[in-house]
RNA sequence: GCCGGGAUAGCUCAGUCGGUAGAGCAGCUCACUCGUAAUGAGCAGGCCCGGGGUUCGAGUCCCCGUCCCGGCUCCA
């Protein structure tokens, strides 16, 4: 064996002799031409480099293919890079900042000379000017610098140079070497960009591409920095992977709760009330209280005790629970009561239930024999969200939370968690989610109270749970609150979207047993602090609403949908019949609406029920009439039955809504 | 809160250069009485988001506010 050759150890595991030298391009062509062709990056030892990258030490080498996820970061990347020629192209003096891939695609920050503004108009420029140095062809090839020669070449960058120093800050003693992409082409200076790598060779490799939107950033996400444009593209390994992604934000959009809650009447947002306060119209009242009424009966079966507390309250209150020294930003500032000379008492809109049901807890003695004590009420809440954040019924400024408060001892805690756990498991699965993550947040640093013993023995007990259903928690360190961990459930929409719901957050410091000096009598006749464990299920029941709309598409399950059937007379003449129809399913408590004859076709008023994703819509006419019988039109189905007797069509529809399908 | 874009009939939207307001759908009325996704005709519908300014004249231009949209930041 040669000196100068090295054994590469391929991904399957064999190996082979090659020259010292050699690239994985070559690894990959000695293997086959096909993946040569298809490779645009490559890894050596597990670090991802460029093809052409020589490999002088044996190694393990895996080329990188446009349609693994690394390979798709890839061409991101790189579009990001090509992105950012296309912008200084077209608007000399531009300055770029930073443009990594992303989720779904990419994003590139720009700083433009004299505050220029981006416009779609640009974007589609910015596009074509994209296209043209996609055909060009050019080549990325990568340079290693050290820290002056980087800051020589990226002169009037003043980004880049931050980057730069940022980067020798942190590599100090290693021997700061910066590398950077570039570029080469015909009658002009070549493009640099400053970059880790790897890039795909060359830019007629990159796949199907698509400018997005612009819109601002902060540079480096400081709130008080300098505000970037940013320009948003979605990058794929294949036109039909680009046209498929394109879909997917239309399904989205067709399924916005905001587009759908119009369309289907169930709720708006008038300008009168102010951001963020939503009114519900009948049908979305209707669905609600179907939501709460269903909720409430599970709770009522879990054991809980339903409380009422007021929407506001003394200035004291949050005083005593903490809630005004730590959270006074995100809460409506006070009205002042009572004012006369003197300077009048402020009273709070809620933020939180906690210190109310605390009190509750707090009116009398509390033996251990009465815990765990479970306090359950739809609490409606204020909080003063920023402007900007407001969404839908997602992000709003008053919410209703499905809010407990379960008092318990240390010993009943580990108990109480996991028979919760179940509890929402089971809720959520009611109303037809099914896919859940678990999310455990940890302690703070430097912002909790409270031993590290207690908070390692709260967390574990959390994590003790989860893994008992079979549930690997992800780790959310340091993301808890600064009185306890907590746990939070996920759960996957119809269409892949994960969205966060229930909270379960252990409290044994404050704002709740030791604020409030919270105690019970123990079996030893002494004094005990109980623990608090704060849950809410749904979350926000708007928010929860907004998630089924959405994940239903609109289309509720029967069980939860506003009217379940329209009934239709053929004609005039059968309005009698449909009526009884009608009577007699509302007296078997369905909720039905009649469309009768009069001002429209029937296939008119087929089309609208439709459109109103009601889930049957029954036909009736001469033969119906005389037979007592229903022509039956289930939601999705596009063949109606003729002649289904009323008997067996009630029978079906309960059995339905008794299954929550 | 910050950056950008918006707000015209119940909804979706058009409205040219600053010259006195338009469509489709929905609504109402009438006709049609129909077996499965939009029958026809007619009528009505407007503080052009609110306030100020420029102008002979403002839906249109400028300023302030409200609300919405896309991001950023935030999300107990």
């Amino acid at each position: 064996m040669d000196d100068d050759d090295i054994t590469i150890t391929l991904p399957d595991g064999s190996t082979r002799e090659y020259a010292k030298g050699v690239t994985p391009l070559d690894v990959a062509a000695s293997i086959g031409s096909r993946l040569a062709k298809a490779a645009i990056a490559a890894t050596i030892d597990g670090e991802e480099v460029d093809l052409d990258r020589p490999i002088d030490h044996d190694a393990t080498v895996a080329v990188i293919t446009p349609t693994t996820p690394e390979g798709r970061e890839v061409l991101r990347h790189s579009t990001a890079h090509v992105l950012a020629q296309a912008v200084t192209d077209l608007f000399p003096g531009a300055r770029y900042a930073i443009g990594p891939a992303i989720q779904d695609g990419f994003y590139y920050d720009f700083e433009l000379p004299g505050g220029q503004r981006f416009t779609d108009q640009d974007l589609e420029r910015i596009e074509a000017r994209m296209r043209e140095i996609v055909a060009a062809d050019q080549r990325f090839v990568r340079e290693e610098l050290d820290r002056d020669e980087g800051l020589t070449r990226f002169a009037d960058q003043p980004f880049k140079q931050e980057i730069i120093e940022r980067v020798d800050r942190s590599e100090v003693g290693s021997g700061a070497v910066i590398s950077v992409y570039r570029n080469p082409r015909d009658g002009a200076a070549d493009f640099l960009d400053l970059c880790r790598g790897p890039h795909v060779p060359r830019t007629s490799r990159l796949g199907a591409f698509k400018l997005m939107r612009v819109a601002g950033a902060y540079w480096r996400g400081d709130e008080h920095g300098p505000v970037l444009q940013r320009i948003y593209g979605t990058a794929w390994e294949t036109p039909a992977a680009l046209a498929e992604h394109l879909h997917r934000l239309e399904e989205a959009e067709r399924r916005d709760h905001r587009r759908l809650g119009a369309e289907l009447d169930l709720f708006s947002f008038p300008e009168e009330i102010g951001s963020g306060l939503p009114v519900f119209h009948p049908k979305g009242g209707t669905v609600r209280a179907i939501m709460e009424e269903y909720s409430r009966r599970r709770h009522e079966a879990a054991g809980y005790s339903f409380v009422n507390t007021p929407h506001i309250t003394k200035a004291n209150l949050f005083e005593t629970s903490g809630h005004l020294q730590w959270f006074a930003e995100g809460m409506f500032p006070p009205m002042l009561v009572d004012e006369g000379p003197g300077e009048g008492t402020p009273y709070y809109l809620k933020p939180m239930n906690c210190p109310f049901h605390c009190l509750i807890y707090q009116s009398r003695i509390r033996s251990y024999r009465e815990l765990p004590l479970r306090l359950f009420e739809f609490g409606t809440v204020y909080r003063y969200e920023r402007s900007g954040v407001v969404h839908g019924l997602t992000r709003v400024r008053g919410l209703t939370q499905d809010d407990a408060h379960i008092f318990c001892t240390r010993e009943q805690m580990g108990a109480e968690l996991r028979s919760l756990l179940v509890f929402v498991l089971e809720l959520l699965r009611d109303f037809g989610l099914e896919h859940f993550e678990l999310e455990l947040s940890t302690k703070p640093p430097g912002k909790a109270i409270g031993s590290d013993a207690d908070w390692d023995a709260a967390t574990e007990e959390l994590r003790a749970v989860a893994q008992d259903m079979g549930l690997e928690p992800v780790l959310d360190e340091g993301g808890g609150a600064f009185y306890g961990p907590k746990i939070s459930v996920q759960a996957r929409d119809a269409i892949g979207r994960s969205w966060q719901l229930s909270t379960i957050q252990l409290d044994f410091q404050e704002p709740g047993p030791e604020h409030f000096d919270l105690h019970y009598i123990g079996a030893d006749n002494e004094r005990h602090t109980p623990v608090m464990i704060h849950r809410a299920l749904f979350g926000a029941v708007e928010r929860f609403f907004a998630i089924l709309l959405e994940h239903y598409a609109g289309a509720f399950p029967a069980w939860l949908a506003p009217v379940q059937v329209s009934v239709l007379p053929v004609a005039d003449r059968h309005h009698a019949y449909a009526f009884r129809i009608a009577d007699r399913l509302r007296a078997e408590g369905f909720r039905v609406e009649l469309l009768d004859a009069h001002d429209d076709t029937l296939g008119a008023r087929v089309g609208r029920a439709k459109r109103d994703k009601v889930p049957y819509v029954l036909v009736v006419g001469d033969e119906d009439a005389d037979n007592g019988t229903v022509g039956v039109n289930g939601r999705g189905s596009d063949h109606p039955e003729r002649g289904v007797p009323v008997d067996a069509f009630i029978e079906r529809l309960a059995e339905e809504v008794a299954e929550r399908r």
